[in-house]
DNA sequence: CGAACTCTTGACTAGTGTCAAATTTTGTGG
DNA sequence: CCACAAAATTTGACACTAGTCAAGAGTTCG
């Protein structure tokens, strides 16, 4: 565990919301002035849970989380990971009732914002209001890409794709190379982020490690063939939005 | 061809957005001034193209459209259908580049809205902007239902789904029983929307109609038994977030 | 009226799922 | 820090859902 500055995650903050779109001055100060209390959640906890009126919103400082529905059978499907800079909650920020949950990945540091201050900045500071939303829009993006990912392409193609847009994305959020670009998901996971079972995932790991494009460690997966694996992904990063300018 | 009131379109407008969030007397006013421009288009002719800077947003005045994403090898995926009173491109408004396509399934009437009024409009009516914003919001909940359906329901459960919130949403959207509530998909495009092939969907429909909870007629398919039809779906209508209240 | 889509069906195939058991890794309480 | 229990991985054998191919019939639309 890490020391982390408060001042450190507002700059976070007003540097994952300036990637959406543009701030001023008054902006980021309006951002600073917002209260920041850590929190850390386990590995498996919930930051968000169906059917619950959202109060707060987690930024995620670090570690990883994802979104997940569940069918009545108890089947599961991940809808989306969330990565250090991200505002979980922008899903839920004006609606009364979550339709999902969000899960910790790993052991996640994040600050737990009020909705009601969220809102009154979005509402007081309207060029940070439309980054929040814009911030929202991109994610609904990835969901439409997962839909097309599971949906039509095989499984080999979708692990691939699944991991070009972890490795793309960390990059954009500011990670430094030095640390793990490693994705820390059970085959389980994976599966439900594939709509396959875990089984077919590891068979899939395998032949794409035989491939040479990744290395598998205990629990998680690296990239090792970039060129290689965003062929078989058939991977195009325009749904990912990263070059945002109003 | 029906004959359309520019006013009724203005109140359908008004209380599509209503219907999201809470508007006062200055909000409907505002609404009121927008430009109605009629515009008619084909059935399969697109609203929105990937790749392309969004200029225009359309409302959907009559007629059915779908989003859609398409794989490089040409697979495609519908993401969500876009009903009456909906407006089309609140998932591009703060984009700068569409990554996906918009295609009339009918005959569609819609009002072309520059994304530029519609943004001011956001900016000056603060109750108007939350509910657009609500309404993206609204639409990313069914990408992740979507995601939930292709991902982990087998093809019955599938297609019951989809006719039940086609259904639910309709009835929502304040559309007569009067009128046909028949969804006018040909059986490729249900694939489509379904991660199925096109036999594929020809067989569970036959199966679903054999059970008596769908009636077929050429290229669309009608609920008969709601209860039936809910109880093969799995379905929940919470994730559409119906009676939202800010 | 004909060409081009749709739908339907059957026969066959292939990609994933299911089940089960051995092995390795992880996490926890003493 | 160890020992054990629980969780995750790996593999093989087999089953089954959904895909593929093909051909005939029905529809739609210019």
């Amino acid at each position: 565990v890490r020391v982390i500055d408060i001042s450190d995650v507002h700059d976070k903050m007003i540097s994952s919301l300036a990637r959406c779109h543009r701030l001023d001055g008054d902006d980021r100060e309006a951002i600073r002035t917002l209260p920041v209390e850590l929190r850390h959640y386990h590995a498996s906890s919930h930051l968000v849970r169906e059917g619950q009126t959202p109060h707060r919103c987690a930024f995620l400082v670090e570690g990883f989380a994802y979104r997940q529905k569940l069918t009545l059978s108890g089947h599961r499907s991940l809808c989306s990971l969330q990565l250090p800079g991200d505002f979980v909650d922008l899903q839920n920020i004006y609606l009364s009732e979550s339709d999902h949950d969000v899960q910790a990945l790993t052991e996640v540091t994040a600050v737990d914002l009020p909705v009601a201050v969220l809102r009154a900045l979005a509402g007081s500071r309207p060029n940070v209001g439309t980054a929040m939303w814009i911030q929202g829009l991109s994610e609904a993006s990835i969901f439409r890409e997962w839909l097309l990912n599971i949906g039509r392409r095989d499984a080999r193609s979708r692990m691939a794709h699944l991991l070009c847009e972890f490795s793309i994305r960390l990059q954009a959020a500011g990670v430094p190379a030095s640390e793990s670009h490693d994705l820390p998901m059970t085959q389980e996971q994976l599966g439900d982020a594939l709509g396959l079972t875990a089984v077919h995932v590891n068979r899939v790991l395998k032949s794409l490690e035989e491939n040479g494009v990744i290395i598998r460690g205990k629990r998680q997966v690296r990239v090792d063939d970039w060129d290689g694996l965003r062929r078989i992904a058939d991977f195009n990063p325009r749904y990912l939005h990263l070059r945002q300018e109003g």
